[in-house]
RNA sequence: GCGCCCGUAGCUCAGCUGGAUAGAGCAACGGCCUUCUAAGCCGUGGGCCAGAGGUUCGAAUCCUCUCGGGCGCGCCA
């Protein structure tokens, strides 16, 4: 309830017409020092040169002085802190919005009309999606639910990658172990794809063609067609049981199709950014913050990656006309970033309207040494297997619930030796709890002022409190477009049902009382299902 | 060599627009089920926040350097 303590603190600042001032606004350390703080008075000493305390104290004379007087209490700490202790009676009120609002209480005021894509996953479909995919799905996935509730228009997308080289390798690898599996002698490349996978999509083209291929000019398409149907098949399979869902697959190959990549770079020449150099035509990137300038048309006349994907973005801003565009990429394309950003600029488009999310890496850990993931080098584990030994539920919670900076080490083995550790089954237990004793109880009434104000203990407080903080947790969580604040809200909400529970009955001989606890803890399963839902995760009715 | 991310408890991670004795889960140890789910609750131990300087009333947080790890630095995608 930040909100509840801001419009004082600017109302005050405005009183004293101090010029903008960057205070913050935290949750103590502990308890004992209130429900929020705020380091004003700090920030302001060294701008106006005056003891800390002494402005604390001004503030304080200044709120008790004001229509806020009752909503909080005000106690002044050491350096210079300004506590803030919430009444019960404003706790209570909110709860009660709260109870009536449902999940309105938790959205913005004024929906918000952008319309946002976010372009996640993306995998090249030259094979399987290991579990560093899976951290980016269960990000993407994630921040779309968030943003989607928040009111914004989403859309989910993902970008095949079904032009250029990689895809002439993939159906040269088919092909070279469909003459193989016929008995002849091949001679199979390094750089071609050595998973298993293929051979299986060989064997299915033995199925159907015999071995007609063989005699075919255009075998390799043929090959290539199917292993790129086989491949994304089993993405999205992949993708169906990690509950991840897209609006739009977008493909490469359609923008070469189009025409649209040849008429943006003829854009790109038309406005005067690029070029001829030894042979190729290059894009002055460095003219927008770039290091060096890039290439769009090759010596062999053919077009770069990043070409298409200048293409690709400006069909994003304007032809479908996001406001903001959010790529999840994995980290080592990071030096990527700014060049497409340069191009985009070139092209008239606010490169701040793309935002870039590099989510780091998923190491391995196997006999206690770090092994980072390669398809190349077949150290990885598929998503498949992750989510075959722990579910969905545990596996996605494992990936939302850090920071998508942090560099994430994975021990499998010791994962599935305690897949039952997961804090994600903390969560369910509580709501798996709460919908027990529902069952067994028989109150229907509907929470009124009256009813609420007999939740007064220390527990039901906190409980409340933790409520309340979800909407706080979740709002951040959009600003920063960090999924994981809402594990750390959803772990304190559950945290705070457990104690409840333990402490005290719901069901019980005062029936006024036993209502008000069901209405609580009726509340607290919704935002429970809600918090889940938004990571999504299911919310266990049973365990 | 240059750039990005990171180094916090035995393990996995929060905290990093500078603030109050550095947090959580797991692991370890000790308690709590004749009463709504013990996948829970209560308690104990555990840290030169990689290291060294600097800025500051105040640094895990900002700056510089060093060490260690991951990833980039293609007319690959």
């Amino acid at each position: 309830m930040k909100f509840l303590i801001k419009p004082i603190i600017d109302k005050y600042l405005e009183n004293k017409s101090y010029e903008y001032v960057n205070y913050s606004i935290d949750y103590p350390p502990e308890a004992v020092f209130g429900d929020y703080s705020t380091n004003l008075a700090m920030v302001l000493a060294k701008k106006i040169k005056q003891n800390p305390i002494n402005i604390a104290q001004d503030f304080k004379a200044f709120c008790e002085n004001s229509e806020f007087s009752n909503k909080f209490k005000i106690k002044i700490e050491k350096p210079g802190f300004i506590n803030f202790f919430l009444t019960n009676e404003t706790i209570s009120k909110e709860f009660l919005t709260l109870y009536q609002k449902k999940e309105t209480y938790f959205q913005f005021e004024n929906m918000p009309k952008k319309k946002i894509q976010i372009e996640f996953v993306s995998a090249n479909p030259t094979g399987p999606l290991h579990i560093g995919h899976g951290r980016g799905a269960a990000i993407g996935d994630s921040l779309a639910r968030i943003l989607n509730f928040l009111g914004y228009n989403v859309v989910r997308e993902y970008y095949i990658n079904d032009a250029g080289y990689q895809m002439y390798i993939l159906g040269l690898s088919t092909f070279l172990r469909y003459k193989e599996l016929l008995g002849q002698k091949i001679e199979f490349p390094q750089d071609a794809y050595q998973g298993e996978y293929i051979k299986d999509i060989a064997r299915d083209l033995i199925k159907t063609y015999q071995d007609n291929l063989l005699s075919m000019d255009n075998a390799i398409d043929i090959c290539l067609d199917k292993a790129k149907n086989t491949i994304m098949n089993d993405i999205l399979h992949d993708m169906e049981n990690f509950k991840v869902t897209f609006d739009v697959f977008f493909s490469e190959s359609s923008l070469f199709q189009n025409n649209e990549v040849e008429h943006t770079i003829e854009l790109l020449k038309s406005k005067g950014f690029t070029y001829e150099k030894d042979g190729a035509l290059w894009l002055k990137t460095t003219q927008f913050n770039d290091d060096k300038d890039r290439v769009l048309i090759k010596q062999d006349g053919k077009y770069t990656y990043l070409s298409s994907d200048i293409a690709y973005h400006k069909n994003k801003f304007l032809k479908r006309g996001f406001d903001m565009v959010i790529d999840i990429w994995g980290s080592d394309h990071h030096g990527y970033v700014a060049r497409l950003k340069a191009a985009l600029e070139a092209l008239g488009i606010d490169s701040q309207k793309l935002i870039v999310l590099l989510v780091q890496f998923v190491n391995l850990i196997q006999e206690n040494n770090k092994i980072s993931m390669s398809t190349r080098k077949a150290t990885y584990i598929e998503l498949k297997e992750l989510i075959k030994e722990i579910g969905t539920d545990a596996a996605r919670f494992i990936f939302v619930s850090k920071s998508i900076n942090s560099h994430l080490d994975i021990d499998i083995s010791l994962l599935k030796k305690k897949s039952m550790d997961n804090p994600v089954y903390y969560i369910q237990y509580a709501h798996a709890r709460i919908m027990s004793i529902l069952e067994k109880s028989n109150c229907n009434n509907e929470l009124d002022e009256s009813m609420i104000k007999l939740l007064q203990e220390t527990e039901e407080i906190n409980l409340i409190k933790s409520l309340l903080q979800f909407k706080e947790y979740l709002h951040d969580s959009a600003k920063t477009l960090e999924p994981y604040l809402i594990t750390k809200s959803l772990l304190m909400i559950s945290e705070k049902l457990h104690q409840f529970y333990n402490k005290h009955k719901v069901i019980g001989e005062n029936k006024d009382l036993s209502c008000a606890r069901v209405g609580l803890i009726k509340t607290v399963a919704f935002v429970l299902a809600l918090g889940l839902s938004l990571i999504g995760i299911q919310a266990k009715n049973k365990m």
